[in-house]
DNA sequence: GTGGTCTAGACCACC
DNA sequence: GTGGTCTAGACCACT
């Protein structure tokens, strides 16, 4: 369920941590859910452990989970993690909306995309 | 008028790209006008002269300036810089719409918040 | 296997370049075979690592290649190399045809001078 | 009649130099005719006069023209230049020939590539 | 003066 | 180990 492209210029751990975030926050793993393991992911993704683990060790560092030693990680409470993720999310679109802006696009343009771009959500 | 920072996690030369890329589509240098000269722009940013250079020569690789030896770097015509730089903005603003309305955010809340947008702005 | 001179005009990373797409097309290197390193070229080449960065560079920006931060670049896919490869020497063969037959040279001429290389080939 | 153009990576004095020498072998100068003066060129191209003269100045030492001082520049005898310039060509001609048959390019495709050019000869 | 290339060597991020 | 960026400074060609 999580995607990892070489041709994408991020690297592999975020990559892997944006995966997880999506998953998190859209549902596909509850709050409390125990996350795939170290290894397994590791070798799902045919990615190196280390890979993996410093996306689970700055995914905990940032509160979107937890791990027990000895047992595994787990997803955090959804209501601040996906506070936080969307606040993320929302760095980004404000920047991308000021630069159109700044280039002469207008809010109704924009809004018209986002419309358009909430019907025919197929790829990516 | 190009503003560098090292908190900017991008490599200096893109921000340098982009600077000029924002003078140009903002009409700040219009077409066939000239650029500031390489070293000229490097001393005046306090920035390695290769630095300035790179930026300038995947700028003309893009089709956003054309450099003439001995003379300078001049703006290229501004309907296709403009085209092409509004594209790659709508990329990002693309993928940032498309992750906020995976994560639940309404339409109406991104338009809402264009509007706000539109209003305080501040810097170009 | 490839050939730097001094004596060609060409900067050193086109040179560098050139031998690289000659490799690929010819089947030297194959699709998503691994390119030797960055550092591992330059010292066999006895040239800067970064003019070899450059020419590695550039061929990932016309799409011949593709580089894994941390892991190598790789080639391409042959189809579009080669395509794109032949695309452009034929821009040269072109330009060489039309100079010499508005010189007042005949088309069998050229016909025959073409099969007499064709037995003479040598190198690469 | 001499094309200048600052897209094409050549320095100028070598597009002058090409102009002129096409213009002798094509016989739109014949032998012993006299060339423009370097100020006339000058002012026609919008060249720096200094440009102008290296031009002439290399034709010179090639062979291609004579000067006098006092009265100007003339073309030499044909028969030479013409030899001489298309044995120029014919380098070009060659590298490119051996490229496109290393890239797998049959004699027949080159070969029959050449008579479309003789025909369609439009643009460039 | 201009841009273009090259070298040398340093530092960083990723795997 | 890998590629990526940056600096410093030199040299060349063109105008």
């Amino acid at each position: 369920m999580i995607q990892i492209s070489n041709r994408d210029p991020r690297p592999i751990y975020e990559q892997v941590k944006d995966g997880l975030c999506k998953l998190m926050v859209s549902g596909g793993i509850g709050p409390d859910e125990k996350l795939p393991s170290v290894r397994e992911l590791a070798s799902g993704l045919s990615i190196n452990p280390n890979t993996i683990q410093r996306a689970y060790r700055e995914l905990e560092a940032e509160g979107y989970i937890y791990t027990v030693p000895g047992k595994g990680a787990f997803a955090a409470e959804q209501e601040a993690t996906i506070s936080a993720y969307t606040a993320k999310l929302y760095v980004d679109f404000d920047s991308a909306c000021q630069k159109l802006l700044a280039a002469g696009e207008s809010t109704d343009a924009l809004a018209a995309r986002i419309i358009q771009l909430s019907k025919g959500e197929s790829s990516t």
